[in-house]
DNA sequence: CTTTTGCCTATCATTTTAATAGGTTGTTGA
DNA sequence: TCAACAACCTATTAAAATGATAGGCAAAAG
């Protein structure tokens, strides 16, 4: 499952997408629209600044505003940053130790598989996809 | 990720279908060739048995053996037993509250369309693709 | 009737998750 | 200039999940 730390850095995106004037939008106001207290999302907000999706500005009109043009950001990235990785095993993260029974581990292959489809899934998703009102996505009902 | 529940499951279903001969496998043999705690297996397989999995017979040539054809599993089922669900939300469990921001959530389609990549693509895998000898993968290399 | 093996209950340490709390620093509009 | 605002920083926490370990009981076969 997807912690909240991926879920709701995902809203914050999707918050910032639709008050993307050029402003800086408060942590304050994100956190009452998608009710989600602000102090915790502080801690997710640190990560994403210091993850180069948002920059933030202290003060009176300060707020966090996006860095790049919607267009530019793929789920991806926001939910790997957010999750540590993408992968669904150990063996298969960057920084893995190898292991002593990956010649022989008949299950390796799948989750291979599994996981290069988890990430084509979520880096060809862009974030501009999810804001209201630029995509048919809005309407669809599960 | 898979946590240890889900992949030692299917390593236990993989053992079981290469020893597939109609006796039945002491979990002593399966812990040792798979280098798994034996007593964390009892926990885990013990979930298997009531979920259906597999069978056990107690005593002097007991053990357990699959109760099925090894084309008649899939990894999906195996999987979703041992972990609960294939959801990558609460949202999208069978026995889910209802979420009061349902209607207005920007991110269940794509959670819901990522769950339904997910759920074909482990119902499409048979156990029987994974185990020795039946399958290219054997050679696959990452 | 002893050996083997599954089965059952309990306990445990560690890590992760999802927060809460309070203080400090930086910025700006009045 | 200074008060209000907002980000930033550190610490703490409760609860749950994770990944086991331990010991004994029950059943079946040889």
């Amino acid at each position: 499952m997807i912690s909240t730390r991926g879920r709701y850095a995902l809203r914050v995106m999707i918050d910032l997408a639709e008050h993307n004037d050029g402003s800086h939008v408060p942590l304050k106001d994100i956190a009452e629209r998608q009710e989600i207290s602000k102090k915790y999302l502080e801690i997710i907000v640190k990560d994403m600044v210091s993850g180069g999706l948002i920059t933030g500005v202290s003060g009176k009109g300060g707020g966090y505003k996006l860095c790049r043009e919607v267009d530019d950001y793929s789920i991806g990235e926001i939910i790997e940053l957010m999750e540590g990785t993408l992968a669904p095993v150990a063996c298969l993260t960057d920084n893995a130790e190898v292991c002593p029974r990956q010649e022989i581990c008949s299950t390796l292959p799948m989750w291979s598989e599994f996981y290069n489809m988890v990430h084509d899934f979520f880096y060809n998703k862009k974030l501009s996809e999810l804001v209201s009102g630029t995509s048919d996505y809005v309407n669809y009902v599960i």
